[in-house]
DNA sequence: GTCGTTCTTGCGAGGCTATGCAATAACAAC
DNA sequence: GTTGTTATTGCATAGCCTCGCAAGAACGAC
């Protein structure tokens, strides 16, 4: 069933101690978590809420929206995914959170890459130095205008 | 820190050509219109859409919600207002805009400021420089904890 | 003032996300 | 296997925002 796909170091085997994780914590190991796992290992990079649920329903199609939401907040708890608002402010998780990052979105065309800590130090240390403010580099998104895009006629 | 911006220099005034620059593009100026445009007018600084169309409600219990946030987008693309997304990924509405800017959100207590250009500059020239990417400093939201809240437990 | 054009509104419906609550299922202990 | 504890689920509901559509209002022309 699985392709030869080792990709991250991580890979498939990074959940399989997710029950235990749960168990450490007095919490428990659900055929709905199951799945949700299930689907989140075979995802990398991102997926919104949204996207969760629906590949969850195509799966199981009892799959209900809050527990999905609810279990996604219990995995950022133990680490295993991160969130944070695309541009359009719609929720978006982080799977496998390797490296935290902060998001740059097109305004224009919708593409999203990323920006690491090197690249947004100058400014993170300008606000720690300056307002004790410590930067949460995954809740940091950059909107803009990508090569190709104009920012919206006014 | 503040948490909101000071009066503007513009003040009410900056609102009186609103009819005239609806009017130009062949628009309409409606009573709806109106109550928002005078409920803006009282506001500085930052306004999400649920406030504004709070606020309206208050004084005109008929209004309808769907009609304030097109109002928004209609005022977005006269220059009246620009929208962002706050820590939480809800609708940030900007009143006059006088000086785009970024904005910084603590993600423990919900306090919020500005961030300027000059603020920003070195990460910006590092992106246009890099990318192309032309930021557009008021769809940045920097994700942190001020001095006095910690990260949530982990 | 009347008319016609077309922008707006009101309204209903829907998508995404969050939350409260009672019923249920996991798990540990026996 | 049975039981007790309590984390979870399912469900209902609600809030925020968006969108489609038909009815209505604003504006310009006469």
């Amino acid at each position: 069933m699985s392709t030869s796909t080792p990709a991250s170091p991580g890979g498939k085997a990074a959940w399989a101690g997710a029950r235990e994780a749960l168990r450490e914590r007095g919490l428990r190991w659900t055929p709905q978590r199951r799945l949700i796992l299930d689907v989140l290992a075979e995802t990398s990079g991102h997926i919104t809420g949204a996207e969760l649920v629906e590949r969850c329903r195509a799966r199981d199609a009892a799959t209900i929206g809050s527990t999905v939401y609810r279990t996604l907040d219990v995995l950022e708890e133990l680490g295993y995914v991160r969130h944070s608002h695309g541009a359009d402010g719609r929720e978006e998780y982080h799977v496998l959170p390797l490296a935290e990052h902060a998001h740059i979105g097109c305004l224009g065309c919708g593409a999203a890459w990323d920006l690491t800590w090197e690249d947004a130090r100058e400014l993170v240390e300008r606000l720690e130095a300056r307002n004790g403010f410590r930067v949460a580099l995954g809740h940091v998104m950059i909107g803009g205008y990508c090569p190709g895009c104009e920012p919206a006629e006014r």
